[in-house]
RNA sequence: GGCCCGUUCGUCUAGCGGUUAGGACACCGCCCUCUCAAGGCGGAGAUCACCGGUUCGAACCCGGUACGGGCCA
Protein backbone atom coordinates (compact mmCIF):
# COMPACT_ATOMS: atom_id res chain seq x y z
CA UNK A 1 0.00 0.00 0.00
CA UNK A 2 1.48 3.38 -0.76
CA UNK A 3 1.37 6.15 1.84
CA UNK A 4 2.60 8.99 0.66
CA UNK A 5 2.94 11.99 2.94
CA UNK A 6 1.72 10.15 5.76
CA UNK A 7 1.20 12.34 8.85
CA UNK A 8 0.59 11.24 12.09
CA UNK A 9 0.46 12.87 15.76
CA UNK A 10 0.45 12.05 18.89
CA UNK A 11 -0.85 14.34 21.03
CA UNK A 12 -0.97 13.94 25.40
CA UNK A 13 -2.32 15.94 27.53
CA UNK A 14 -0.12 18.03 29.78
CA UNK A 15 -2.42 16.39 32.76
CA UNK A 16 0.58 14.29 34.54
CA UNK A 17 3.48 12.71 33.21
CA UNK A 18 3.87 10.51 30.46
CA UNK A 19 2.29 7.32 30.92
CA UNK A 20 3.57 3.89 29.44
CA UNK A 21 0.15 3.36 28.06
CA UNK A 22 0.87 6.89 26.46
CA UNK A 23 4.44 6.28 25.37
CA UNK A 24 3.55 2.78 23.52
CA UNK A 25 1.26 5.13 21.61
CA UNK A 26 3.44 7.19 20.41
CA UNK A 27 6.20 4.85 19.62
CA UNK A 28 3.64 3.06 17.43
CA UNK A 29 2.76 6.62 15.90
CA UNK A 30 6.64 7.04 15.39
CA UNK A 31 7.27 3.90 14.33
CA UNK A 32 4.39 4.35 11.77
CA UNK A 33 5.63 7.25 10.69
CA UNK A 34 9.53 6.93 10.17
CA UNK A 35 8.76 2.95 8.35
CA UNK A 36 6.80 5.26 6.10
CA UNK A 37 9.02 8.06 5.76
CA UNK A 38 6.53 10.35 6.82
CA UNK A 39 5.68 13.11 9.82
CA UNK A 40 5.20 12.75 13.32
CA UNK A 41 3.87 15.48 14.84
CA UNK A 42 3.21 16.25 18.07
CA UNK A 43 0.57 18.16 19.94
CA UNK A 44 -0.06 19.05 23.34
CA UNK A 45 -3.42 18.87 24.00
CA UNK A 46 -3.98 21.23 26.89
CA UNK A 47 -7.31 22.65 26.46
CA UNK A 48 -7.85 21.46 30.66
CA UNK A 49 -6.34 24.23 31.74
CA UNK A 50 -7.23 23.14 35.03
CA UNK A 51 -4.85 20.42 35.37
CA UNK A 52 -2.76 20.91 32.66
CA UNK A 53 0.74 22.18 33.65
CA UNK A 54 3.72 23.15 32.16
CA UNK A 55 5.67 21.08 34.32
CA UNK A 56 3.83 18.12 32.58
CA UNK A 57 4.12 19.51 28.93
CA UNK A 58 7.99 19.88 29.38
CA UNK A 59 8.51 16.55 31.54
CA UNK A 60 6.34 14.82 28.89
CA UNK A 61 8.51 16.31 25.70
CA UNK A 62 11.72 14.96 27.83
CA UNK A 63 10.52 11.93 28.40
CA UNK A 64 9.86 11.49 24.49
CA UNK A 65 13.45 12.57 23.88
CA UNK A 66 14.63 10.39 26.43
CA UNK A 67 12.70 7.18 24.61
CA UNK A 68 14.69 8.36 21.48
CA UNK A 69 10.68 9.52 19.81
CA UNK A 70 11.61 12.71 18.22
CA UNK A 71 8.81 14.49 16.88
CA UNK A 72 9.37 16.20 13.21
CA UNK A 73 6.53 19.13 14.28
CA UNK A 74 5.93 20.21 17.18
CA UNK A 75 5.91 23.13 20.34
CA UNK A 76 9.41 22.96 20.76
CA UNK A 77 10.41 22.02 17.51
CA UNK A 78 8.09 24.26 15.23
CA UNK A 79 6.94 23.55 11.75
CA UNK A 80 4.67 24.76 9.02
CA UNK A 81 0.83 23.91 10.93
CA UNK A 82 1.57 25.20 14.50
CA UNK A 83 0.82 26.73 16.67
CA UNK A 84 1.11 23.17 18.02
CA UNK A 85 -0.45 23.68 21.56
CA UNK A 86 -4.24 23.59 21.58
CA UNK A 87 -3.60 26.44 24.12
CA UNK A 88 -3.08 28.52 21.37
CA UNK A 89 -5.28 27.35 18.98
CA UNK A 90 -8.61 29.25 20.30
CA UNK A 91 -8.97 31.05 17.06
CA UNK A 92 -8.80 28.39 14.62
CA UNK A 93 -11.64 26.47 16.47
CA UNK A 94 -13.66 29.30 16.74
CA UNK A 95 -13.51 29.88 12.82
CA UNK A 96 -14.20 26.25 12.31
CA UNK A 97 -17.75 26.62 14.77
CA UNK A 98 -18.70 29.86 12.97
CA UNK A 99 -18.15 27.47 9.39
CA UNK A 100 -20.25 24.74 10.98
CA UNK A 101 -23.12 27.21 11.93
CA UNK A 102 -23.30 29.20 8.85
CA UNK A 103 -23.52 25.91 7.25
CA UNK A 104 -26.12 24.66 9.28
CA UNK A 105 -24.32 21.93 10.59
CA UNK A 106 -24.65 23.31 13.71
CA UNK A 107 -26.76 25.47 15.97
CA UNK A 108 -26.70 26.99 19.72
CA UNK A 109 -28.51 25.37 22.30
CA UNK A 110 -29.70 26.97 25.77
CA UNK A 111 -31.07 24.21 27.34
CA UNK A 112 -29.80 24.90 30.94
CA UNK A 113 -27.49 21.79 32.58
CA UNK A 114 -30.55 20.61 35.43
CA UNK A 115 -33.26 20.94 32.73
CA UNK A 116 -30.63 18.21 30.55
CA UNK A 117 -29.79 16.25 33.25
CA UNK A 118 -33.74 15.69 34.29
CA UNK A 119 -34.06 14.99 30.84
CA UNK A 120 -31.48 12.35 30.83
CA UNK A 121 -33.15 10.84 34.10
CA UNK A 122 -36.42 10.46 31.91
CA UNK A 123 -34.89 8.70 29.23
CA UNK A 124 -33.26 6.40 31.52
CA UNK A 125 -36.02 5.29 33.31
CA UNK A 126 -37.71 4.97 30.69
CA UNK A 127 -34.95 2.40 29.54
CA UNK A 128 -34.40 5.11 26.80
CA UNK A 129 -30.73 5.89 25.44
CA UNK A 130 -30.07 9.00 26.65
CA UNK A 131 -29.69 11.57 23.71
CA UNK A 132 -30.07 15.36 23.31
CA UNK A 133 -33.69 16.11 22.06
CA UNK A 134 -33.26 18.74 19.94
CA UNK A 135 -35.18 21.71 21.49
CA UNK A 136 -33.08 23.98 20.50
CA UNK A 137 -32.92 23.05 16.83
CA UNK A 138 -36.61 23.97 16.43
CA UNK A 139 -35.50 27.90 17.13
CA UNK A 140 -35.74 30.47 14.84
CA UNK A 141 -32.74 32.65 13.83
CA UNK A 142 -35.14 35.62 15.13
CA UNK A 143 -35.49 33.39 19.16
CA UNK A 144 -31.80 32.75 18.73
CA UNK A 145 -30.96 36.46 18.13
CA UNK A 146 -33.32 37.56 20.89
CA UNK A 147 -32.15 35.35 23.64
CA UNK A 148 -28.55 36.12 22.73
CA UNK A 149 -29.23 39.41 22.60
CA UNK A 150 -30.95 39.00 26.24
CA UNK A 151 -27.66 38.15 27.68
CA UNK A 152 -28.59 34.18 27.46
CA UNK A 153 -25.67 31.98 27.23
CA UNK A 154 -25.38 29.10 24.26
CA UNK A 155 -23.34 26.30 23.72
CA UNK A 156 -23.12 25.17 20.15
CA UNK A 157 -24.31 21.84 19.39
CA UNK A 158 -23.26 19.37 16.17
CA UNK A 159 -26.51 18.57 14.37
CA UNK A 160 -25.51 14.39 13.72
CA UNK A 161 -26.66 13.38 10.18
CA UNK A 162 -28.86 10.02 9.96
CA UNK A 163 -26.89 7.07 8.20
CA UNK A 164 -24.41 4.10 9.97
CA UNK A 165 -20.57 5.42 10.09
CA UNK A 166 -18.00 3.00 8.90
CA UNK A 167 -14.46 2.97 8.89
CA UNK A 168 -11.97 0.34 8.27
CA UNK A 169 -9.58 0.30 11.54
CA UNK A 170 -6.32 0.15 10.31
CA UNK A 171 -5.99 -2.51 13.31
CA UNK A 172 -8.70 -4.11 13.53
CA UNK A 173 -10.59 -4.71 10.24
CA UNK A 174 -14.16 -2.57 9.41
CA UNK A 175 -16.35 -0.82 12.29
CA UNK A 176 -19.49 0.67 12.00
CA UNK A 177 -21.67 2.45 13.78
CA UNK A 178 -25.46 3.74 13.66
CA UNK A 179 -25.38 7.71 14.13
CA UNK A 180 -28.94 7.02 15.92
CA UNK A 181 -27.07 6.46 19.22
CA UNK A 182 -25.08 9.47 19.01
CA UNK A 183 -27.05 12.60 20.01
CA UNK A 184 -26.02 16.09 19.22
CA UNK A 185 -23.19 16.79 20.64
CA UNK A 186 -21.52 20.37 22.11
CA UNK A 187 -18.75 21.30 19.95
CA UNK A 188 -18.17 24.68 22.08
CA UNK A 189 -19.64 24.98 25.63
CA UNK A 190 -21.50 27.66 26.94
CA UNK A 191 -18.00 29.09 29.03
CA UNK A 192 -16.53 29.35 25.47
CA UNK A 193 -14.54 26.30 25.79
CA UNK A 194 -14.08 24.10 22.53
CA UNK A 195 -14.99 20.26 22.99
CA UNK A 196 -12.13 17.81 22.85
CA UNK A 197 -14.07 16.11 19.60
CA UNK A 198 -14.15 18.91 17.81
CA UNK A 199 -10.81 20.73 18.60
CA UNK A 200 -8.87 17.20 17.78
CA UNK A 201 -11.26 17.14 14.39
CA UNK A 202 -9.94 21.08 13.68
CA UNK A 203 -6.50 20.25 14.81
CA UNK A 204 -6.26 17.02 12.81
CA UNK A 205 -7.93 18.65 9.71
CA UNK A 206 -5.26 21.40 9.51
CA UNK A 207 -2.48 19.76 10.76
CA UNK A 208 -2.82 17.65 7.69
CA UNK A 209 -2.86 14.34 9.68
CA UNK A 210 -3.47 10.95 7.76
CA UNK A 211 -3.54 8.80 10.23
CA UNK A 212 -4.29 8.33 13.52
CA UNK A 213 -2.89 5.51 15.87
CA UNK A 214 -4.12 6.11 19.09
CA UNK A 215 -5.64 4.10 22.49
CA UNK A 216 -8.99 2.01 21.80
CA UNK A 217 -10.82 4.12 24.64
CA UNK A 218 -11.34 6.25 21.53
CA UNK A 219 -12.84 4.12 19.01
CA UNK A 220 -16.05 5.50 19.93
CA UNK A 221 -14.97 8.84 19.43
CA UNK A 222 -14.44 8.42 16.02
CA UNK A 223 -17.71 7.92 14.65
CA UNK A 224 -18.47 11.58 16.14
CA UNK A 225 -14.84 12.73 14.54
CA UNK A 226 -15.15 11.32 11.24
CA UNK A 227 -19.30 13.07 11.26
CA UNK A 228 -17.08 16.12 11.99
CA UNK A 229 -14.65 15.66 9.13
CA UNK A 230 -17.60 15.24 6.58
CA UNK A 231 -18.96 18.39 7.60
CA UNK A 232 -15.62 20.29 7.20
CA UNK A 233 -15.77 18.71 4.21
CA UNK A 234 -12.11 17.54 4.87
CA UNK A 235 -11.08 14.22 4.18
CA UNK A 236 -10.80 12.24 7.31
CA UNK A 237 -7.17 10.42 8.81
CA UNK A 238 -7.40 6.71 8.22
CA UNK A 239 -7.75 4.79 12.04
CA UNK A 240 -5.74 2.38 14.14
CA UNK A 241 -7.17 1.47 17.36
CA UNK A 242 -4.35 -0.25 19.65
CA UNK A 243 -5.90 -2.07 23.02
CA UNK A 244 -4.75 -0.99 26.36
CA UNK A 245 -2.44 -1.74 28.95
CA UNK A 246 -4.19 -3.48 31.97
CA UNK A 247 -2.55 -3.86 35.52
CA UNK A 248 -1.71 -7.77 36.52
CA UNK A 249 -5.17 -8.27 37.91
CA UNK A 250 -6.74 -7.20 34.92
CA UNK A 251 -7.73 -3.73 35.47
CA UNK A 252 -6.63 -0.71 34.33
CA UNK A 253 -3.14 0.09 34.93
CA UNK A 254 -3.09 2.83 37.20
CA UNK A 255 -0.89 4.25 40.11
CA UNK A 256 -1.59 1.71 42.59
CA UNK A 257 -0.27 -0.68 40.71
CA UNK A 258 3.32 0.61 40.68
CA UNK A 259 5.52 2.44 38.68
CA UNK A 260 3.13 3.31 35.58
CA UNK A 261 5.05 6.44 34.00
CA UNK A 262 8.31 6.64 31.90
CA UNK A 263 9.87 9.26 33.86
CA UNK A 264 9.43 6.39 37.28
CA UNK A 265 11.51 3.69 35.12
CA UNK A 266 13.63 6.38 34.37
CA UNK A 267 14.65 7.04 37.71
CA UNK A 268 14.79 3.48 38.93
CA UNK A 269 17.07 2.94 35.99
CA UNK A 270 15.47 1.22 33.24
CA UNK A 271 17.14 1.91 29.65
CA UNK A 272 15.07 3.57 27.11
CA UNK A 273 16.06 0.89 24.35
CA UNK A 274 14.89 -1.55 26.93
CA UNK A 275 11.99 0.17 27.37
CA UNK A 276 11.09 0.74 23.72
CA UNK A 277 11.57 -2.93 22.47
CA UNK A 278 8.87 -4.05 25.78
CA UNK A 279 6.50 -1.56 24.69
CA UNK A 280 6.62 -2.55 21.04
CA UNK A 281 6.45 -6.24 22.35
CA UNK A 282 3.43 -5.55 24.28
CA UNK A 283 0.85 -5.87 21.38
CA UNK A 284 3.26 -6.37 18.38
CA UNK A 285 5.16 -9.55 16.87
CA UNK A 286 7.37 -9.15 14.00
CA UNK A 287 6.92 -12.07 11.27
CA UNK A 288 9.42 -14.35 12.97
CA UNK A 289 10.21 -14.94 16.53
CA UNK A 290 13.02 -12.91 17.57
CA UNK A 291 12.31 -10.51 20.93
CA UNK A 292 15.25 -7.93 20.53
CA UNK A 293 14.84 -5.21 18.69
CA UNK A 294 16.83 -1.20 18.05
CA UNK A 295 14.54 1.49 17.37
CA UNK A 296 16.16 1.10 13.65
CA UNK A 297 14.98 -2.13 13.36
CA UNK A 298 11.62 -1.65 14.81
CA UNK A 299 11.11 1.42 12.26
CA UNK A 300 12.24 -1.25 9.42
CA UNK A 301 10.14 -3.78 10.18
CA UNK A 302 6.80 -2.10 12.03
CA UNK A 303 3.49 -3.21 11.02
CA UNK A 304 -0.09 -2.25 12.43
CA UNK A 305 -1.62 -5.00 10.66
CA UNK A 306 0.92 -7.43 13.07
CA UNK A 307 -0.58 -5.34 16.15
CA UNK A 308 -2.24 -7.21 18.31
CA UNK A 309 -6.57 -6.92 18.96
CA UNK A 310 -6.57 -7.88 22.80
CA UNK A 311 -5.31 -5.84 25.64
CA UNK A 312 -1.94 -6.53 26.94
CA UNK A 313 -0.91 -6.81 31.13
CA UNK A 314 1.85 -4.95 31.70
CA UNK A 315 4.60 -8.09 32.96
CA UNK A 316 7.42 -6.11 34.47
CA UNK A 317 9.17 -9.51 34.68
CA UNK A 318 10.05 -9.36 31.14
CA UNK A 319 10.99 -5.65 30.87
CA UNK A 320 13.67 -6.67 33.65
CA UNK A 321 14.73 -9.38 31.57
CA UNK A 322 14.88 -7.36 28.78
CA UNK A 323 16.56 -4.14 30.94
CA UNK A 324 19.25 -6.95 32.38
CA UNK A 325 20.13 -7.84 28.43
CA UNK A 326 20.46 -4.44 27.58
CA UNK A 327 22.89 -3.55 30.69
CA UNK A 328 25.03 -6.21 29.45
CA UNK A 329 25.64 -5.30 25.73
CA UNK A 330 26.83 -1.54 27.51
CA UNK A 331 30.43 -1.21 27.16
CA UNK A 332 32.02 -0.87 30.27
CA UNK A 333 32.39 3.28 30.12
CA UNK A 334 29.06 3.84 29.26
CA UNK A 335 27.65 1.48 32.04
CA UNK A 336 30.19 3.30 34.34
CA UNK A 337 28.40 6.54 33.72
CA UNK A 338 25.13 5.22 33.78
CA UNK A 339 25.33 3.89 37.41
CA UNK A 340 27.44 6.59 38.53
CA UNK A 341 24.59 9.06 39.36
CA UNK A 342 22.49 5.64 41.65
CA UNK A 343 26.13 5.09 43.71
CA UNK A 344 26.51 8.63 44.17
CA UNK A 345 22.87 8.78 45.49
CA UNK A 346 23.62 6.10 47.92
CA UNK A 347 26.61 7.89 49.29
CA UNK A 348 29.20 5.64 47.66
CA UNK A 349 32.00 7.26 46.38
CA UNK A 350 34.87 5.57 44.56
CA UNK A 351 38.48 6.63 42.85
CA UNK A 352 38.84 6.61 38.86
CA UNK A 353 40.45 2.85 38.85
CA UNK A 354 37.67 1.23 41.21
CA UNK A 355 34.82 3.07 39.03
CA UNK A 356 35.73 0.60 35.96
CA UNK A 357 36.12 -2.04 37.97
CA UNK A 358 32.84 -1.62 39.95
CA UNK A 359 31.34 -0.97 37.20
CA UNK A 360 32.85 -4.41 35.18
CA UNK A 361 31.96 -6.39 38.83
CA UNK A 362 28.60 -5.82 38.72
CA UNK A 363 27.54 -5.53 35.33
CA UNK A 364 26.29 -9.04 35.14
CA UNK A 365 23.85 -9.08 38.64
CA UNK A 366 21.88 -5.71 37.45
CA UNK A 367 18.59 -5.89 36.81
CA UNK A 368 18.31 -1.93 36.58
CA UNK A 369 20.69 0.31 37.25
CA UNK A 370 19.56 1.45 40.10
CA UNK A 371 20.72 -2.12 41.84
CA UNK A 372 23.99 -0.81 41.11
CA UNK A 373 24.52 0.30 44.84
CA UNK A 374 23.18 -3.06 46.82
CA UNK A 375 25.99 -4.90 44.66
CA UNK A 376 28.90 -1.97 44.78
CA UNK A 377 28.49 -2.50 48.40
CA UNK A 378 30.74 -5.36 48.80
CA UNK A 379 33.33 -2.79 47.83
CA UNK A 380 32.28 -0.40 50.75
CA UNK A 381 30.85 -2.24 53.96
CA UNK A 382 32.71 -3.07 57.21
CA UNK A 383 33.47 -6.79 57.23
CA UNK A 384 32.54 -7.75 61.22
CA UNK A 385 33.89 -11.79 61.06
CA UNK A 386 32.24 -12.34 64.10
CA UNK A 387 29.18 -11.65 63.39
CA UNK A 388 29.02 -13.20 59.72
CA UNK A 389 27.81 -17.32 59.87
CA UNK A 390 30.09 -17.59 56.85
CA UNK A 391 33.26 -17.18 58.79
CA UNK A 392 33.34 -20.47 59.33
CA UNK A 393 35.03 -20.47 55.26
CA UNK A 394 38.16 -19.52 57.18
CA UNK A 395 39.13 -22.43 59.02
CA UNK A 396 39.33 -24.26 55.36
CA UNK A 397 42.43 -26.11 55.86
CA UNK A 398 44.57 -24.37 54.46
CA UNK A 399 43.61 -21.06 54.63
CA UNK A 400 45.65 -19.56 56.70
CA UNK A 401 48.88 -20.27 54.23
CA UNK A 402 46.37 -18.84 51.91
CA UNK A 403 46.17 -15.34 53.64
CA UNK A 404 49.62 -15.36 54.22
CA UNK A 405 50.48 -15.73 50.25
CA UNK A 406 47.97 -13.34 49.73
CA UNK A 407 49.11 -10.71 52.02
CA UNK A 408 52.43 -10.98 50.47
CA UNK A 409 51.11 -11.16 46.73
CA UNK A 410 49.06 -7.83 47.35
CA UNK A 411 52.15 -6.06 49.49
CA UNK A 412 53.83 -5.72 46.05
CA UNK A 413 50.51 -3.87 44.46
CA UNK A 414 52.46 -0.73 42.91
CA UNK A 415 48.92 1.38 43.12
CA UNK A 416 46.33 1.16 45.84
CA UNK A 417 44.01 0.42 42.68
CA UNK A 418 44.67 -2.03 39.71
CA UNK A 419 42.25 -2.47 37.20
CA UNK A 420 40.48 -5.68 36.66
CA UNK A 421 43.53 -7.14 34.23
CA UNK A 422 46.40 -6.57 36.60
CA UNK A 423 44.17 -7.67 39.47
CA UNK A 424 43.76 -10.81 37.59
CA UNK A 425 47.05 -11.48 37.44
CA UNK A 426 47.77 -10.91 40.73
CA UNK A 427 45.21 -13.54 41.51
CA UNK A 428 46.68 -16.20 40.08
CA UNK A 429 49.92 -15.62 41.30
CA UNK A 430 48.33 -16.18 44.63
CA UNK A 431 46.87 -19.49 42.91
CA UNK A 432 49.94 -20.95 41.49
CA UNK A 433 51.99 -20.34 45.29
CA UNK A 434 48.99 -21.74 47.02
CA UNK A 435 49.24 -24.79 44.16
CA UNK A 436 52.57 -25.28 45.20
CA UNK A 437 51.60 -25.76 48.39
CA UNK A 438 48.92 -28.80 47.55
CA UNK A 439 46.08 -26.18 48.66
CA UNK A 440 44.02 -25.31 45.21
CA UNK A 441 40.38 -24.77 43.75
CA UNK A 442 38.12 -23.61 46.40
CA UNK A 443 40.00 -23.97 49.45
CA UNK A 444 41.80 -20.82 48.17
CA UNK A 445 39.12 -18.91 46.41
CA UNK A 446 36.22 -19.53 49.39
CA UNK A 447 38.65 -18.62 52.52
CA UNK A 448 39.85 -15.34 50.91
CA UNK A 449 36.39 -14.11 49.38
CA UNK A 450 35.35 -14.52 52.99
CA UNK A 451 38.33 -12.74 54.26
CA UNK A 452 38.27 -10.14 51.95
CA UNK A 453 34.48 -9.44 51.69
CA UNK A 454 32.77 -11.00 54.61
CA UNK A 455 30.04 -12.81 52.56
CA UNK A 456 30.13 -16.37 50.46
CA UNK A 457 28.73 -14.49 47.21
CA UNK A 458 29.87 -11.78 45.12
CA UNK A 459 31.14 -10.39 42.04
CA UNK A 460 34.83 -12.40 40.71
CA UNK A 461 37.28 -12.35 43.33
CA UNK A 462 40.25 -10.49 40.78
CA UNK A 463 37.59 -7.59 40.85
CA UNK A 464 37.46 -7.36 45.01
CA UNK A 465 41.55 -7.75 44.36
CA UNK A 466 41.36 -4.47 42.06
CA UNK A 467 38.41 -2.17 43.55
CA UNK A 468 39.01 -2.88 47.44
CA UNK A 469 42.59 -0.86 47.42
CA UNK A 470 45.58 -1.92 48.53
CA UNK A 471 45.06 -1.13 52.42
CA UNK A 472 41.79 -2.50 52.83
CA UNK A 473 43.32 -5.70 51.20
CA UNK A 474 46.33 -6.61 53.24
CA UNK A 475 44.06 -4.74 56.64
CA UNK A 476 41.30 -7.98 56.14
CA UNK A 477 43.65 -10.02 55.09
CA UNK A 478 45.44 -9.70 58.74
CA UNK A 479 42.34 -9.74 60.66
CA UNK A 480 41.59 -13.19 58.83
CA UNK A 481 44.57 -14.26 60.09
CA UNK A 482 44.06 -13.19 63.39
CA UNK A 483 40.85 -14.55 63.60
CA UNK A 484 41.80 -17.46 62.86
CA UNK A 485 44.27 -17.81 65.22
CA UNK A 486 42.05 -16.64 68.21
CA UNK A 487 39.02 -18.57 67.19
CA UNK A 488 40.71 -21.64 66.75
CA UNK A 489 39.98 -24.05 63.85
CA UNK A 490 37.80 -26.20 65.25
CA UNK A 491 35.66 -22.76 66.29
CA UNK A 492 32.54 -21.85 64.13
CA UNK A 493 32.17 -25.22 62.91
CA UNK A 494 30.13 -26.44 66.09
CA UNK A 495 28.22 -23.40 66.18
C1' G B 1 -28.83 0.92 30.09
C1' G B 2 -27.11 1.22 24.89
C1' C B 3 -23.24 0.81 21.41
C1' C B 4 -18.28 -0.79 20.20
C1' C B 5 -13.93 -3.99 21.04
C1' G B 6 -11.70 -8.33 22.90
C1' U B 7 -11.02 -13.88 24.78
C1' U B 8 -4.55 -19.48 22.62
C1' C B 9 0.28 -22.02 28.62
C1' G B 10 0.55 -17.65 35.04
C1' U B 11 2.16 -13.34 31.50
C1' C B 12 3.40 -11.35 26.23
C1' U B 13 2.36 -13.81 21.90
C1' A B 14 2.79 -17.23 16.83
C1' G B 15 -1.08 -19.39 14.26
C1' C B 16 -4.85 -16.89 9.35
C1' G B 17 -9.32 -25.08 7.57
C1' G B 18 -5.45 -30.54 8.18
C1' U B 19 0.54 -28.36 13.20
C1' U B 20 3.19 -33.52 18.11
C1' A B 21 -0.71 -25.88 18.88
C1' G B 22 5.50 -22.75 17.94
C1' G B 23 8.49 -18.89 20.62
C1' A B 24 9.62 -15.51 24.81
C1' C B 25 9.32 -14.01 30.23
C1' A B 26 8.58 -16.29 34.81
C1' C B 27 9.10 -21.36 37.08
C1' C B 28 11.89 -26.21 37.72
C1' G B 29 16.29 -29.29 36.64
C1' C B 30 21.22 -29.99 34.70
C1' C B 31 25.96 -27.93 32.93
C1' C B 32 29.58 -24.04 33.60
C1' U B 33 31.59 -21.72 38.17
C1' C B 34 35.22 -20.38 44.63
C1' U B 35 30.18 -17.88 45.29
C1' C B 36 26.02 -14.64 43.53
C1' A B 37 24.81 -13.51 38.82
C1' A B 38 25.36 -14.00 33.64
C1' G B 39 25.59 -17.83 29.90
C1' G B 40 24.48 -22.88 27.71
C1' C B 41 21.19 -27.14 27.61
C1' G B 42 16.67 -29.44 28.95
C1' G B 43 11.70 -29.88 31.45
C1' A B 44 6.96 -28.87 33.08
C1' G B 45 3.02 -25.72 31.69
C1' A B 46 -2.77 -24.30 26.75
C1' U B 47 -9.37 -29.75 27.00
C1' C B 48 -7.27 -22.66 22.03
C1' A B 49 -13.73 -18.93 27.30
C1' C B 50 -18.36 -21.84 26.59
C1' C B 51 -22.46 -23.88 23.49
C1' G B 52 -24.23 -24.82 18.82
C1' G B 53 -23.58 -24.66 13.40
C1' U B 54 -20.81 -24.98 8.49
C1' U B 55 -17.12 -28.67 6.76
C1' C B 56 -14.50 -35.14 5.39
C1' G B 57 -11.82 -32.01 8.92
C1' A B 58 -12.10 -25.82 13.03
C1' A B 59 -7.87 -22.45 17.64
C1' C B 60 -8.83 -20.58 12.68
C1' C B 61 -15.42 -19.53 9.23
C1' C B 62 -20.80 -18.35 11.15
C1' G B 63 -24.42 -17.63 15.29
C1' G B 64 -25.43 -17.35 20.39
C1' U B 65 -23.89 -17.21 25.60
C1' A B 66 -20.50 -15.94 29.37
C1' C B 67 -16.65 -13.07 31.04
C1' G B 68 -13.31 -8.81 30.52
C1' G B 69 -12.52 -3.93 28.65
C1' G B 70 -13.86 0.80 26.39
C1' C B 71 -17.11 4.81 25.23
C1' C B 72 -21.64 7.59 25.80
C1' A B 73 -24.36 9.97 29.68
Amino acid sequence: MSNDGVRVRFAPSPTGSLHVGSARTALYNYLFARHHEGVMVLRIEDTDLKRSTSAHDASIIRDLAWLGLHADEGPNTGGAFGPYRQSERAGIYEEAVQRLLAEGWAYPCFCPQELLDERKQQQLARGQMPKYDRTCLALTPREIEARLAAGERAAIRFRVPVGDVTFVDLIHGPITFSSDVIGDFIIKRTDGGYSYNFAVVVDDASMKITHVIRGEDHVTNTARQMMLFEALNEPAPRYGHHSLILAPDGSKLSKRHGATSIGDFRKMGYLPAAMVNYLVLLSWHPADEREKFSLDELVAEFDLERVSRSPAVFDVQKLNWLNGLYIRELGVSELQDLIAPHLAEAGMEFAPVQRETVAEAVQANLVVLGDAPQYASVFTDRVDLASCPCSEGLFTPGADVVFALAREVFGTMSAEYLPPPQAKELLMQVVALAKERGIKGKSVYHPLRVALTGREEGPELFYLIGGLGKTVLIARLEEAAAYVVERGPKQGVDS
